[in-house]
DNA sequence: AAAAAAC
């Protein structure tokens, strides 16, 4: 039946029900005339002055929401957001929490220092938000939008969010384990923790608690060697190879020729080998002059030697195979002019689409300074566009594994003649799940072919892929370049958990660009909630989110629009935003390479930066271990909201500071 | 177990 015919029986469409339509259109006469185009020649066009302002929130509103929120009426959230009211109507638990901690407020008071500053920050937010209060409105009903319109993103809520609920509420970790690997385990944990309602006592008096805690901790670590179940079931973790800490171990540094950096005093481009136009445009993207690793690796890359580059977070890796691979393109050209629906001869593959973009900025002027095309295939955005500029003909593709893979099998993407491939962050691009894409990708080149491995943390890890496809390599590193020689301040705070929200708000709310890590999506969103709540702005970037919202969220950031993101380890990898002074790591990465990869979005080329890292008590084991296979020495603390310490990080200036 | 990556 046609859409535009009224329905044979049964209720009528209420389009057709002459009663609603009138009581519509009196409801609308009521409200007075739409907003209509801005655009003047447009169909809908009003001009300005008869369209009706818009209801925006101001700052007392939203502060009254937050208010609202904090005494857990939902009202306002039922309204703007039905996703989040179903996701809290799993977890009443939290309603309770909520009301049951008129502590915090207390606590606040309790605090004169604190409430000096938070006056003066209350003035700065009120500030903030109304600046931000245009903005931000539709922002929100566009992440509705997002949420509504996408059908993965529903079929990710139906998986996920249940299980998050449970998480949240159950102390996730050891249930999980116990369940998992030791049933016997389980009927003594909760034992443990039928145990210990003294716990309740004293969350009603925070001073003590303090010192409560600390006298805990012997006791703690008595319980732990005496429950030999828990034992077994970290033996048990040690069993499955993927999930331990044992997994996390530095693999052997392949052998490596080591460049040192003041051997590259006085050496050019051109020394390397690079032609004119290569060489202008790189001064025109800021480089001037090779920095180390470009040093060594560009006259490999120009010999057509396999490479294998390691050089640490934002040493240049990209010019170091991106320059040379252009140049090589140029020189054996011969006879291939540039007619449409060419093959691609050169290949670049990242870990995300955010990393695919950015190495293009930089690839795609250098081959363009000598005629030569790029084109980015990823996937989150329509192909029809891609597919476009393949017919055209492209010489350097740029993307991901998965869209590389879904063109190749449409016969849109003909890999054959690609002669020199490129793997960025390639022990990531090792790991389970992309391992095996990559591999059916890389035998789709052409046979022989040159092949280039890069990453911050290259390591026997990439055996498989060497093995494979690499001929004798050349590998290259700088001498004394480990992360720990760089320019970062490493920083781990150990907090109460119900301080932790408290504390990130502390670290975050702050007038220099910063990137929060979290370990899932749920939480990146969670937390951006949670700082807005607290009025930091910030905004979010994981994979939950449409590739349109996060290019405009990361954007905000490198603009400078929002100084707070909260990223997923999509962000941890090879992203350059210029100026980030502080990455906080609200969840502990998972292992040593993560934990150089998300520090190394700051201090990047040579600048200052810092890094903290919020963990409980009881990882605070682990953490240590991991800080020594990263090789970086950062101090350990015991930190409360409100701390001295926290306005040292964060940059502001202390109390001590303002005294004297 | 999580993250990323295709429609």
């Amino acid at each position: 039946m046609p859409k535009n015919k009224k329905p044979a029986g049964g209720r009528p469409a209420r389009n057709f029900d002459p009663d609603y339509v009138a009581k519509r259109r009196a409801q609308q006469a009521k409200k007075g005339p739409k907003p209509g185009s801005r655009s003047p020649g447009h169909r809908g066009y009003r001009s300005p002055e008869e369209t009706p302002k818009k209801n925006r929130w101001d700052a007392a509103e939203r502060a009254e929401r937050a208010e609202q929120r904090r005494q857990g009426d939902r009202r306002f959230d039922r309204d703007d957001r039905p996703q989040r009211e179903r996701f809290d109507e799993d977890r009443p638990k939290r309603h309770y929490e909520r009301d049951d901690r008129p502590r915090r407020q207390f606590a606040r008071d309790d605090r004169p220092r604190r409430d000096d500053r938070a006056r003066d920050d209350r003035a700065r937010r009120d500030d903030r938000g109304s600046r931000f209060a245009r903005d931000d409105r539709p922002g929100r009903d566009d992440r509705r939008f997002d949420r509504d319109a996408r059908p993965q993103r529903r079929s990710f809520d139906s998986d996920d969010r249940p299980r998050r609920s449970f998480e949240r509420d159950s102390r996730p970790r050891r249930d999980d384990r116990s369940t998992r690997f030791n049933s016997d385990d389980r009927a003594q944990r909760r034992y443990e923790r039928d145990d210990r309602p003294r716990r309740q006592f004293d969350r009603d008096e925070r001073p003590q608690r303090r010192q409560f805690d600390r006298d805990d901790r012997p006791q703690r670590r008595f319980d732990r060697d005496s429950r030999p179940q828990r034992r077994d079931s970290f033996a048990n973790r040690d069993a499955k190879p993927r999930f331990t800490p044992q997994d996390d171990v530095v693999l052997e540094r392949l052998e490596a020729d080591a460049i040192q950096a003041s051997d590259v005093e006085g050496v050019s481009f051109s020394d390397l080998g690079l032609g004119g136009n290569i060489v202008r445009t790189l001064g025109e993207l800021g480089a001037a002059s090779p920095f180390p690793i470009q040093a060594a690796t560009i006259p490999d890359v120009l010999a057509g030697k396999d490479v294998l580059g390691r050089g640490r977070t934002g040493s240049g890796k990209t010019i170091a195979f991106g320059a040379p691979l252009v140049e090589r393109l140029m020189e054996n050209k011969g006879g291939t002019k540039r007619e449409m629906g060419r093959k691609p001869r050169a290949l670049i593959l990242a870990p995300t689409r955010e990393l695919a973009l950015q190495i293009d900025r930089t690839v795609q002027p250098i081959a363009r300074s000598v005629g030569l095309f790029t084109t980015q295939i990823y996937g989150g955005v329509p192909q029809a566009r891609q597919v476009g500029a393949l017919k055209r003909g492209v010489d350097i593709v740029i993307g991901t594994p998965g869209r590389i893979e879904d063109l190749i099998e449409q016969g849109r993407l003909d890999l054959s003649d690609v002669k020199v491939s490129v793997l960025d962050e390639a022990d990531h691009m090792c790991d389970l799940g992309f391992l095996e894409p990559v591999q059916r990708i890389l035998r789709q080149t052409a046979p022989k072919g040159q092949k280039l491995l890069f990453s911050a943390t290259l390591d026997t890890g990439v055996a498989a892929l060497v093995n494979e496809f690499l001929v004798d390599p050349a590998v290259h590193e700088v001498a004394g370049e480990d992360q720990d020689s760089g320019t970062i301040d490493h920083r781990v705070l150990v907090a109460l958990r119900e301080d932790k929200v408290q504390l990130l708000t502390e670290l975050a709310d702050r007038d220099e660009k910063t990137l929060v890590f979290t370990r899932t999506r749920a939480y990146a969103e969670q937390l951006v909630d949670d700082l807005e709540d607290a009025g930091v702005r910030a905004v979010a970037l994981h994979g939950d989110l449409s590739q349109g919202r996060r290019q405009r969220n990361l954007e905000r950031l490198t603009s400078g629009r929002v100084k707070v993101l909260v990223a997923t380890d999509v962000a941890a990898r090879g992203i350059h935003v210029d100026d980030i002074t502080l990455v906080i790591q609200a969840d502990m990465p998972d292992e040593y390479k993560t934990y150089l990869h998300r520090s190394g979005r700051t201090g990047r080329a040579g600048k200052a930066g810092r890094v903290v890292t919020v963990i409980p008590r009881n990882r605070r084991r682990r953490m240590t271990e991991m800080l020594e296979r990263a090789e970086i020495d950062a101090p350990i603390v015991d930190v409360f909201p409100g701390d001295d310490v926290v306005d040292e990080i964060a940059g502001r200036p202390t109390i001590a500071d303002l005294t004297s």
